[in-house]
DNA sequence: TTATGTATGTAATATCATAACACGTCAAGA
DNA sequence: TCTTGACGTGTTATGATATTACATACATAA
């Protein structure tokens, strides 16, 4: 598993990584990761923190490309279909998926001191929601789990 | 536990039984459960469904109450504080509380074909999510669990 | 080549949410 | 009693987020 967020990492191993695990997964599904949605990809995960959409289409446009919101909205909405971005709710934000292609019932845990969002390995979380659910006759498509709390620095300060 | 929106039930007994509740423990809180935030909750709970601050404070205003979007915000937000309403991300709304007092981590399953939402009890799901941030070092405060799919009417006309 | 689907760009608008300030009420304390 | 401060409500104005609708460009395939 890439390592989380909250731990100190060789980033520019882990998003390179990341990336070319997203460049190998389109091309196999047939999706085309174009240069915007690759350049959207690249600002998350440079950033490598949750970003507004406002705020990626800013650096998109710096960089050329159209300065209308739907520009950054649509790549987005595609990274997150293509499993390669999630969005995060509570922070009207957006965040490169940290281990695309693996099957993955991502939860986010997020810290409300310094706004570090965090992806945790929740199958044992949907697996129980997935019951929960089944015992009213509902079936799950898609989940949003998200927590808000400490992580461990800003635990150790307070 | 109160009747699952999904399923037939006595509405006006589940609403009449909810709101009584709220009046007791914002009592006993020393919570100020006044004109207007009295309202918003019924106005919630006659609609059953998740409503938009907007839509709420239509309603509101209607009824007299300011027509400024602060007035909802205010009154939905101190319902929220209290228990007695929560907030879906997912659909940028609020819907009462089907149980407030009761301790629970509420899970939301929300139909994407007729948009209901019900309140499932979600302890365990709860319970696996403070494990898998636990492994992390991350400390659960609050949790928003949204889960997207298909009531049992909706999957039956499919 | 021409047709078709998909991607991008732009303008305009819709929707959601908060900041800042004014006013009224009420209760504690001088 | 008068003052003070906390709280609730109302309003104006603005900010932040997201989508609709339409035009243009580009790829691919008949
Ligand atoms: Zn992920
Ligand atoms: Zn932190
Ligand atoms: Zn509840
Ligand atoms: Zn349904």
């Amino acid at each position: 598993m890439t390592a989380p967020a909250f731990q100190l990492h060789d980033h520019a191993h882990c998003s390179g990584d990341v990336l070319a695990r997203a460049e190998a997964l389109t091309t196999a599904s047939g999706a085309r990761l174009t240069p915007v949605r690759r350049r959207a990809l690249e600002i998350l995960l440079e950033a490598h923190r949750a970003m507004g959409a406002y705020e990626v289409l800013q650096r998109l446009a710096a960089e050329g490309y159209g300065n209308q919101p739907p520009v950054a909205y649509r790549a987005l909405e595609f990274l997150v279909e293509q499993g390669l971005a999630h969005r995060i709710r509570r922070l009207n934000a957006f965040t490169a998926c940290m281990h695309p292609g693996e099957a993955h019932a991502p939860a986010f845990l997020i810290c409300r001191a310094c706004d570090t969002v965090a992806e945790a390995a929740a199958a044992p979380v949907r697996a129980a929601l997935d019951a929960a659910a089944a015992d009213l006759g509902f079936v799950v498509e898609r989940a949003n789990i998200e927590a808000l709390g400490l992580c461990p620095a800003c635990q150790a300060q307070a």
